[in-house]
DNA sequence: TTACGTATATACTAATCTGTATATAAAAAT
DNA sequence: ATTTTTATATACAGATTAGTATATACGTAA
């Protein structure tokens, strides 16, 4: 019983003050930086102390990790969802998606793609944060091609990455400045770079 | 003599050691992240003391600015050069332009868009250094307007933000992973962009 | 020489950073 | 009732941060 309950937690899963401290990171990561986030701001914010924060992370970068890691975990199962509810023609989901992506950025509640702004602040490539970020980036990709592959797209890498530059881009477009409307754009082009890839 | 000398200074010319600190801080913002690069290192690099730096900005955050300024200042004025000596006709320069992103994106010495990487180190809009970065992204913006109107694009906002969206999209891309290539996918979803906007 | 401007060297303040040590309170399990 | 676990409170170490104070060296211009 004790040891499943540690393999439970190891897991990341289960308790309830490591939950909070995972999402009051991750909301404070987003809104005012990573390096401008301190421990000691995490924990007073989560209402616990540093004691239980080093308890439950190795380090500060053990949790950067785990946050990145959740919030994509999150997202994808979010997205998942709505498009395996929503569309059934494989053909009409790379369009879907763009109402999906802009349904999600045009929430109150939305705080930015969180690897996009962590590669930025972990430059480096050796970094471990840019290195997931770097695998995120990389897995939404391979998604995008299962999509453009199964709606048949003629050459469906290229219009994966050329669709990955069109969220990402908008995404960055909306953290600079909320409320740009960048989305209804990529969308409007993400229509015309689809149907143009779906001419036979 | 001497008032002139402060004058001339004072607007951001002449002084070698304060054009040594900009490059060395501007290197190492964008190779190491702004918050995690010291003034220390600065001027441990620039091979001068903090004296020196703090003589020619007031804080760090005057420092940001003004790398962040000349950064935009030299990308802007390189790429016009490009423009204007390599195209004539208007309606070729937005085509042209992807071709000059891609030769700057893929030069050796290429760290990145400095407002991009800025921008997300710090999130909070009301930022002074957040507020200059979404400045330079708007005059980018309207750049790409002017292209756009010049062309005779149908509707020249719209595409010139659809083009701003592929081209910070694969700068991005870029950023994330050295050598992906994004560049030359955005240039192939231009194309069919800018020739959908030209149609009659 | 004298005076002035530029830059260096060095030491300092005061705050903040990550991470740890220690002692204790509270609750749950045996 | 007693052991074990979980969390708190608090203080600390050691490094690093931005920015300043002071004294000095160097070169140039009067």
């Amino acid at each position: 019983m004790r040891t499943e309950e540690l393999r439970y937690m190891g897991n990341g899963t289960m308790s309830l003050l490591r939950e909070k401290i995972l999402d009051v990171a991750s909301d404070l990561f987003q809104t005012r930086g990573i390096n401008s986030t301190g421990v000691d701001t995490i924990v007073a914010v989560a209402g616990t102390t540093k004691m239980t924060l080093y308890k439950y992370f190795r380090s500060k970068e053990d949790l950067i990790l785990e946050v990145l890691h959740k919030g994509h975990a999150d997202f994808s199962t979010w997205l998942n969802q709505k498009l395996n509810k929503n569309t059934k023609k494989p053909s009409e989901r790379l369009q879907k998606l763009f109402d999906f992506i802009e349904e999600w950025v045009t929430a109150p509640d939305f705080r930015g793609m969180a690897f996009l702004k962590a590669s930025a602040e972990f430059p480096n490539e050796e970094n471990p944060v840019h290195r997931l970020s770097a695998e995120h980036s990389k897995q939404f990709k391979q998604f995008l091609t299962e999509l453009a592959v199964d709606a048949g797209a003629k050459d469906a890498d290229s219009l994966a990455l050329q669709l990955s530059i069109l969220i990402e881009g908008a995404i960055q477009a909306e953290q600079m400045k909320r409320g740009s409307g960048a989305v209804k754009y990529a969308k409007k082009a993400a229509k015309i770079l689809i149907e143009n890839a779906l001419e036979k």
